[in-house]
RNA sequence: CAGGGUGUAGCUCAGUUUGGUAGAGCGUGUGGUUUGGGUCCACAAGGCCGCAGGUUCAAAUCCUGUCACCCUGACCA
């Protein structure tokens, strides 16, 4: 007869299992293929293994990490008030022509045929899956507002993955959609993401990350309505910064930068002088040539607007924004400073408009019609300036604003002085008068984001409200990568040994190691302690196997169990085995076996 | 997509320049040895030399094509 278990438990028993009867292939060395840390430990250690390109099996342990993340994914939304659901990861290739995705994704999104030779595309996302699914299931204000999420395989065509489980072709993400009928006030989406925005911080603490929330590129709401949770780790591919003072972080698309006094209005250094500089594939090489540092330089980018002049008396065709030479100009922010969208102009077109791409000097503002001139403060100053000679294979050196320029530079139609460069480290802070922006780099593993009515408008996601009048629905969408959570901790949480897990989202929280596993005695305290570890919800990773203790050793550094229990012939004639966190070094401390529960309750808690 | 690199044993790699019977270390198996931080010794198994053409008496090696994977950049709701 099966033993009968309580559908309801109040307490989890935790798992035992023997390293012999799971798969933890751990490698010696690593395959070439894997480079940054995480990858060739997760390979290392046995939690991953590669497939294709982008493409992983996740191994016992590394499910077992994933479920972990998982499951703390789940009750913290649910305790949000989401609910989960599953969608389906196959869709009908139509789902994203009507939101027009299947352009915005481009070669992102997967296609493929079916036998009848219908398009069907593999979901980077399900915005469209969700809104169709709400526009037959949901009819009346009252049944909102509702948040559903699903944890879930997704698919992107990655131009490039790389890196191993942090930029993959498939990959577990949880992803949450809410819908509301208004922004403000209870049940609005503002109320939603405040407390999805608190629900990550919980997420992401629980897991023992340490992360920063920074606010990222505005949605078509505007304010701070978007966040990306970052997992802070000197090898992250984004960059982020932060005010000292306010608690202020932003990414760098994002990132405003505080007030900078300018002044155009600087004496001449020096006659305008052309300088000859051929084939110069980029400013560093320019800077060089001309005997010129980099800052000294004006880099001036051509951008199209988006509405032409046509549409609307006034509008620029072209927008110039000049920046310093080892800045970066933040399309964002010329879009906002410009007051009309842009693209980066197409070269050709910029080049037949009149304008020497690679050349442009901010005269051109003049020459050509329909343009305007936007100009960041900190190139916004007096003092010797080279830039381009606005011709093919020259640039200038002693130009000079008031002089080159001239009268333009009062017109505020046709110039602007702000800011449109990605910020840099020892910018001035947006909060703080005198505190300066400091950098760090991160990996994304959250981002939350105020949809608005995208995708309800382009569906036809609408309902009545209580004054009867069929109004849009608006919605929020939160994501988290699962899998990526899991590589981005061992970036952030590693040493030359291996891996060091927080116990939250350790495979196991002990590892168990005997000596000798042919020694009966050791067994039988083995099978003692896991029990009772066991019995106090402890999961348990019993290393019985028959080799030497050095490869034991080696091994259980690199897979990373927080803690480690040794059983060893000495310590155990004294009734006690040895216990080492694992990020500790050194041999650890002889506890006694009646005490090891508590020290490991202690030390896993704690 | 552009540039670069690599495909040879389960893993790391040599061999390719100069064509002539497929190599090492690690790992695996067996026997012995050793036993608290990847012991030592012996023996053994294990290869469509990415794939397809071509040149040649003969191709891992030369030529052509192709595929895969990695790196840098572009791209990345």
């Amino acid at each position: 007869m099966p033993e009968t278990k309580p559908v309801v438990s109040s307490s989890r028993r935790g798992v035992a299992h023997r390293w012999n009867q799971t798969l933890i292939p751990t490698t010696r060395e690593a395959p070439n293929d894997a480079e940054v840390p995480s990858h060739v430990l997760l390979h290392r250690a046995g939690f991953i293994r590669q497939v294709g390109a982008g493409i992983y099996d996740y191994l016992p342990l590394g499910l077992r990490v994933i479920n972990r993340i998982a499951s703390i994914v789940r009750e913290e939304m649910d305790a949000a008030g989401a609910c989960e659901m599953l969608m389906p990861a196959l869709e009908p290739f139509e789902l994203f022509e009507g939101t027009r995705r299947d352009e915005a994704y481009g070669d992102n999104l997967f296609r493929l045929k079916d036998r009848k030779g219908r398009l069907n595309a593999l979901a980077p996302t399900h915005e469209e899956v969700i809104t169709q699914l709400m526009i037959g299931a949901v009819s009346s204000y009252s049944q909102l507002p509702l948040n559903i999420y699903q944890i879930q395989t997704k698919f992107r065509d990655e131009a490039r993955p790389r890196a191993g489980l942090l930029r993959c072709r498939e990959f577990l993400m949880k992803d949450a959609y809410s819908f509301h009928m208004s922004v403000e006030g209870p049940g609005g989406l503002n109320e939603t993401y405040d407390a999805m925005y608190r629900a990550y911080t919980n997420i992401f603490t629980r897991c023992g990350l340490d992360f920063t929330a920074v606010e990222a590129e505005s949605g078509p709401i505007g304010g701070s309505a978007s966040h990306e949770f970052m997992v802070n780790c000197a090898s992250g591919e984004d960059t982020i910064l932060k005010c000292p003072a306010t608690g202020y972080a932003a990414n760098v698309e994002k990132c405003e930068i505080g007030h900078r006094p300018h002044d155009l209005g600087g004496a001449p250094t020096g006659e305008l002088t052309e300088v000859h500089t051929p084939n110069l594939p980029g400013i560093d090489e320019v800077g060089k040539f001309m005997g010129v540092k980099v800052p000294r330089l004006l880099k001036t980018i051509v951008f199209k607007s988006l509405v032409g002049s046509s549409a609307l008396p006034g509008t620029p065709t072209w927008v110039l924004a000049v920046v310093r030479g080892d800045h970066e100009v933040n399309e964002g922010k010329v879009k906002t400073l410009a007051g009309v969208p842009v693209n980066m102009a197409p070269e050709a077109e910029a080049r037949a408009a009149g304008f020497a791409i690679g050349y442009v000097s901010p005269r051109a503002v003049n020459a050509v019609p329909g343009t305007i001139l936007l100009i960041d403060a900190d190139a916004a100053q007096g003092g010797f300036w080279a830039t381009g000679a606005d011709k093919p294979d020259q640039h200038v050196k002693h130009f000079n604003w008031k002089r080159d320029v001239g009268e333009v530079l009062g017109n505020p139609d046709k110039v602007r002085i702000g800011d449109v460069r990605n910020a840099v480290e020892g910018d001035p802070s947006p909060r703080a008068d005198g505190q300066k922006l400091v950098t760090g780099r991160g990996i994304e593993v959250g981002h939350i984001f105020k949809l608005g009515t995208k995708y309800s408008e382009a569906m036809g996601l609408s309902i009545l409200n209580s004054q009867q009048t069929k109004q849009v629905v608006i919605m929020g969408c939160y994501g988290i990568g699962v899998s990526r959570t899991m590589a981005a901790c061992v970036e952030m949480s590693h040493d030359d040994n291996g891996i060091i897990w927080p116990a939250a989202i350790a495979p196991y929280h002990v590892h168990l190691t005997l000596m000798k596993p042919e020694d009966d005695k050791q067994q039988r305290a083995a099978a003692t302690i896991a029990d009772q570890l066991t019995a106090a919800g402890i999961d348990v990773l019993i290393d019985d196997r028959p080799e030497r203790a050095g490869v034991k050793f080696k091994d259980a550094d690199l897979v990373g169990i927080p803690f480690r229990i040794t059983i060893g012939e000495k310590a155990l004639e004294q009734g006690a085995v040895e216990f080492k966190a694992r990020r500790d070094s050194g041999k650890g401390e002889v506890v006694a076996q009646t005490d090891i529960v508590r020290s490991c309750l202690a030390s896993i808690n704690g």
